[in-house]
DNA sequence: GTCTCCTAGATTATCAACAATCCTGTTGAC
DNA sequence: GTCAACAGGATTGTTGATAATCTAGGAGAC
């Protein structure tokens, strides 16, 4: 049964000739890729997609940039306006917080699951994970530590064996991604994730589905208030370090 | 904001032979026009798509069909296999609680929300709405209970003041069409249900978040379990009338 | 009798052209 | 000098036709 029927890039038979931007032959490519480019920040918010562009650039027809856009509209990463085209939705500090909360409860929800549901081989991959991180956040190698922060995830959610849960934070997530490496940044912020993520497979580990759930939620409500201490101490422009030290 | 927007059968000047389906002139309408039809059932589950059909059911063109059911792909109530069309989506008994408990938690969430932001006023209305439940029960109009249930559900979350969980639940609600009208009729449900929900209310109105969001979850883990309760009820063909009689 | 291959019909996917709408810069009046 | 009307260009919305793909049914071989 499927989740979500994700057909994962078919295969592209063409001229070997394309050497940078290649660009995506089939419908479910050319989707793939201007996520991706959106993700990349190639396209900055708010601007302006232009159906003719979109074509030339994805080696697709008008028809098939047409339904890519729709899909990411639906998907909350672009914002079309009738007769007025599409642009990429700027997702306001306000919103990355809502985005955040409504993670970290369905997330929340992933690790209670995965307490219960996980098998002892993902068990020992997640605790596998976590000692990786540790040893990253050890040397100091904070984009390796964030890359494990990232596996220990997706992990717990694979481990949960809930489809819908899954979908809904990999939607969410994709409309984050601006923001995800700034809380990494607040000194502090990194070890003290680190004591949650320990919480959190602790619980699982322990098969204690309850603090597994709590500990998520303590996590993840740790990084939405750093988020939106670092957005109001950016806004409030009083200097970007006084407001976002200690953690 | 797909929340929202219920223009309800819009005037359709055509001949006038066609006495039940008018149809929908727009992409938005055709949209909602299809969603609707899923919903009552019109399109059984598995029941497949056929461009053409639609479009004539529709009376629009072919193109339009295809980008609602993209977006509706995107909803969760379709899915559709390249080259091969659309088929509306059949949600198992165990995808239906996977919903439940994700909608279970972003309402929990609302419920927080709403105890820290509703405004005097929507706590009133909310008030307000619980006492017409409390007497449609005493009458035992359990339509009239239900319609109340849902009125509540969606004055907290307005309240909530919470864009991405309003969105989110809404999706989710639009795959448990089918499922939604069951465990009202399960003996000592409604009795059951009033009491989580005076417990929600109660919550708000007394600006605490974390009972508001623990009287949520309680409340709707109920109605997932009642629902896996009769569900598995139904799957053992124990008949059909046994396990939901009396109400 | 059963299986494989193949043809025919049906359906989806893609494309190019046309119509409707919106945005921009300019002209003219006050 | 400022504002409103207007024309030109650009962009989106829609249509119909064409190519690619799949499904169903029958003919032929073993």
């Amino acid at each position: 049964m499927s989740g979500a029927a994700r057909p994962p890039a078919t295969a592209s038979r063409r001229t070997p000739g394309s050497p940078r931007r290649p660009a995506a032959r089939s419908a479910d490519e050319a989707y793939q890729e201007l996520r991706e480019a959106i993700h990349q920040g190639e396209l900055m918010p708010n601007e302006r997609l232009i159906e003719v562009e979109l074509a030339a650039r994805l080696q697709v027809s008008r028809a098939v940039v047409r339904t890519v856009l729709v899909r990411l509209g639906q998907d909350g990463l672009v914002v079309s306006t009738p007769n007025r085209g599409a642009h990429v939705r700027l997702v306001t500090e306000e919103e990355a917080v809502e985005i955040l909360q409504a993670r970290a409860v369905l997330e929340a929800l992933t690790a209670r699951q995965a307490a219960l549901n996980a098998t002892a081989r993902e068990i020992t991959a997640i605790r596998r994970i976590l000692d990786r991180m540790t040893q990253k956040l050890e040397q100091d190698d904070l984009p390796g530590y964030s890359e494990g922060n990232a596996d220990l995830h997706a992990a717990i959610i694979a481990a949960a064996r809930h489809e819908t849960a899954a979908r809904m934070i990999a939607g969410l997530r994709a409309q984050l991604v601006r923001f995800q490496y700034r809380t990494i940044l607040v000194p502090g912020r990194p070890a003290q994730s680190l004591g949650e993520h320990t919480a959190v497979v602790a619980a699982i580990t322990n098969r204690d589905p309850d603090a597994a759930e709590a500990a998520m939620r303590r996590h993840l409500g740790h990084v939405e208030s750093t988020l939106a201490n670092t957005a109001t101490a950016v806004r409030r422009r009083s200097g970007p370090s006084d407001g976002i030290r200690t953690a």
